[in-house]
DNA sequence: ATGGCTCTGTTCCAGAGA
């Protein structure tokens, strides 16, 4: 089972690239993060007759999440992130696809720090390991996928020192994530793939692709039940090389079937 | 330190992104 999470930067803008991508992947679930569009505006048509169900959280111009599901529909178990009756924006939703608990993010920016932007952010990583708690020891396979907008370390940027001060590489969001690997929590590409150079953005400006000047921040999180069953994890990196490309590039994990883990046991 | 690039919408610039 293949469980992608891609930021589009725009689903209208982006439609023809991931329908490409979806065609050739075929991804089991696919987390989508910066739909920038209203609900009334999603594309559920175009991804339905490419064999997707899905679920949306829109708003206008910014932020919107979604889960796509191939030849099945989501189960939807959560729309937001609790905690925070004041916020508005459409960053959380979780669904249930074939025994497998999916929660697709779209964490706050920040910048600049400090302020209150980076103040929203912080206040939203709290309010989601609060939420995520419980899902650690569900013996139910639990995958936390999106734009996490957090640089964990330095091996994870092109060039550390540039970044210092913002607000994806400051200590604080990096304390956070670190906090979510030490309770528990497998972040599956670099465990898959400890030494390797692994990024998932890479700005537009600056020649930052053509310099492979990226940054790690697309993240895939397992419960232990589902990193029982990690078989693989992967950057198509192609994607962000092709013609109006979304800034990011999707990023995917593969997990055994139930059934496979049981005879193995 | 600045600006570079790409997206959206009460658009022909400004705000946000990262």
């Amino acid at each position: 089972m293949r469980i992608a999470t891609f930021n589009v930067n725009s689903i209208k803008a982006r439609l023809p690239a991931l329908l490409q991508w979806l065609e050739e992947t075929r991804p089991d679930v696919a987390c989508l993060q910066e739909l920038k569009c209203l609900d009334a505006d999603f594309p559920a048509a175009a991804l339905e007759a490419a064999g997707y169900g899905a679920i949306w959280q829109g708003q206008k111009s910014w932020n919107g999440v979604a889960i796509l599901a191939r030849d099945t529909a989501p189960v939807e178990v959560r729309r937001g992130l609790p905690g925070d009756a004041e916020d508005t924006q459409s960053r959380y939703l979780e669904a249930a696809v074939d025994g497998v608990l999916v929660a697709c993010l779209y964490l706050p920016n920040g910048n600049p720090a400090p302020g209150p932007k980076f103040d929203y952010k912080l206040g939203w990583m709290t309010r989601l390991a609060r939420h995520v708690a419980p899902l650690l020891a569900q013996p139910a396979p639990v995958v936390l996928a999106g734009d996490w907008n957090v640089i964990p370390t330095e091996a994870d940027v092109y060039k550390p020192a540039s970044w210092v001060g913002d607000a994806l590489f400051r200590p604080e969001p990096r304390a956070a994530f670190a906090a979510l690997v030490e309770a528990g929590w497998t972040d599956a590409l670099r465990h898959l793939h400890p030494d390797a150079t692994i990024y998932t953005f890479w700005d537009y400006m600056r020649q930052r692709w053509q310099r492979d000047a990226g940054l790690r921040i697309d993240h895939l999180l397992l419960n232990p039940a589902a990193a029982r069953r990690l078989q693989a994890a992967g950057v198509d990196r192609e994607v962000r090389g092709r013609e109006r490309p979304s800034d990011h590039a999707p990023t995917w994990v593969e997990l055994s079937a139930a059934a496979a883990e049981s005879r193995s046991r």
